[in-house]
RNA sequence: GCGCCGGUAGCUCAAUUGGCAGAGCAUUUGACUCUUAAUCAACAGGUUCCGGGUUCAAGUCCCGGCCGGCGCACCA
């Protein structure tokens, strides 16, 4: 059976039942209407039959009669599932339902597959998620999530826009997979005959576009971790990374809380949310604490990147985490707080000066070299974004290359690699800076109430089906 | 990668101690001029995820594998 190539629809099913919410019981508008969208539901009662059709907007019923319609035993026999064009008048029956009375039809396509038990829709997740096409007209949480998804996006980029902000796009296939502490993804280039890897952030390219005279850039796009898989990681997901010249850590705080307050007044119209069950607020300003004043608290004595490295083992052995032996007194400072206070972090915080040890990328603070001016903000305790004044000194940056050398030496397959072309335009010289990486993926839950962050990505990473 | 749990009709789910594999919806056929998950009647629908094993007998017990959920690890 031929479906037609094109059907030029003039109203939705949201609107319409907005607009004709006047009609009272058994009253007929007199206009007529073409509408589409897939048919969910059929009731046919002889010489009538009653649709339920869907389509973006929400739903509206069809009310076919043999009197009127067109191949009304046709109508009367199309699947759940099937896209329908309709033409005729917009009405309420008498039992009270908002109708167009169906004259003229079209099957636009059909559906050869149903989508799901019509009251219990489709709850296999791995059904759910390798059919997400199915999903999403079985499943109205679904439809909501991934749309708060697409409108958190909408109002990140609307915002980085407003702040003067130019959106850039740097490789994704890298020589030299930094930014992050991560295990990468690599494939090969055949006509260069190159190794490349997936990009784990886009931080340095961002830097030197900076260095290129761009005072403000950002990127917001996909990286690529080669990790574990969980309700919270994705292999692939997507961050905001965002730099601005002349900035420090403290003017990157600001901006933060106030972007992620404003999401979530674009998205939800209010920064107060509920959690899983649970409320906080996006309100700026959020708390800043050190990482040593927070640890302290946890650990019940004062603790410091100046605390002897084998005090700070101790402590971490006592909680049960095996200490390596090229941990310094940073990386025993950060794994205590990550053990201890980490997910305690319920309302919006930004933890701030981490040790330099942990940080290859930022720079130290004047006060105190072992730390740097660095934050991460926590919500619902995750970490939900990381940023700093970025490391200018090329020197500095080379020792600090250098030292990641010595640890993937010592066996730390996630330390960062030397890039000889980041140092070289580091000589350039890169004004005062401060950059922010988002996890968008993460936000997204949290604007969505989801726990899943398969439940915020169309079609999340699973494993191939094989036999 | 490790641990726990799960996989039965297209979908949602049953199946007692190891004892004939079932229901609702969808599909198919029929009835019905105001239905709302319409209703009523009937037909059909199965490699119980895959492969071995134990047993007179396996959806159920054992071993291996595949896929998923959750937790841990890694990480954002």
């Amino acid at each position: 059976m031929s479906t037609p190539y094109q059907f030029d629809h003039n109203a939705h099913c949201a609107p319409l039942q907005e607009t004709y919410a006047h009609l009272s019981d058994g009253e007929e508008s007199g206009v007529v209407v073409k509408v589409a969208g897939r048919v969910m539901l059929m009731r046919t009662q002889g010489k009538l039959a009653f649709a339920t059709m869907r389509d973006l907007t929400g739903e509206i019923q069809l009310f076919a009669m043999s009197a009127i319609t067109a191949e009304f035993e046709e109508f009367a026999k199309l699947h759940l599932g099937d896209w329908v064009g309709v033409t005729g008048e917009v009405v309420r029956t008498k039992r009270g339902e908002l109708s167009v009375k169906v004259a003229s039809w079209e099957r636009l396509a059909e559906a050869l597959h149903n989508f799901g038990d019509k009251w219990a829709g489709i709850t296999d997740y791995d059904l759910r998620y390798r059919h997400r096409e199915a999903d999403l007209w079985a499943n109205a949480t679904t439809r909501t999530s991934l749309t708060r998804r697409s409108e958190v996006l909408r109002s990140a980029r609307e915002r980085c826009w407003a702040a003067n902000f130019v959106e850039v796009e740097t490789p994704m296939l890298n020589a030299i997979p930094t930014g992050a502490a991560a295990r990468p993804f690599s494939t090969h280039h055949n006509a260069l005959d190159s190794q490349f890897f997936l990009r784990i952030a886009p931080e340095l390219w961002l830097k030197r576009l900076v260095v290129g005279g761009f005072e403000r850039v950002f990127e917001l796009g996909r990286v690529f971790r080669n990790e574990g898989v969980s309700p919270r990681h994705n292999p692939e997901f997507t961050m905001l990374e965002l730099y601005a010249a002349y900035w420090n850590y403290e003017d990157m705080m600001s901006f933060t809380e106030e972007l992620v307050a404003g999401i979530a007044m674009d998205v939800l119209g209010t920064t107060e949310v509920t959690y899983q069950g649970r409320e906080f607020s996006f309100a700026a300003p959020w708390p800043r604490r050190t990482m040593a004043s927070l640890a302290s608290e946890a650990v019940g004595e004062e603790v410091s990147v100046h605390t002897p490295r084998e005090h700070l083992a101790k402590l971490l052995s006592d909680r049960g985490v095996e200490v390596h032996a090229s941990w310094g007194a940073g990386r025993c400072l950060s794994e205590l707080f990550e053990v201890t206070c980490e997910e305690n972090l319920w309302n919006p915080m930004f933890v701030i000066d981490f040790p330099v040890e942990v940080s290859p990328l930022s720079r130290r603070r004047a006060d105190d070299p072992e730390l740097t001016e660095r934050f991460e903000s926590y919500a619902a305790g995750r970490e939900l974004s990381n940023g700093f004044s970025e490391l200018i000194d090329p020197v500095d940056q080379r020792a600090r290359f250098e030292e990641q050398a010595r640890l993937a030496a010592a066996g730390d397959d996630e330390a960062m690699q030397i890039d000889e072309d980041y140092i070289k335009a580091l000589e350039w010289g890169l004004p005062p800076t401060a950059g922010l990486g988002l996890g968008m993926d993460r936000l997204a839950m949290l604007i969505a109430d989801e726990s899943n962050i398969r439940e915020v990505i169309a079609f999340p990473t699973l494993k191939p089906l094989r036999d």
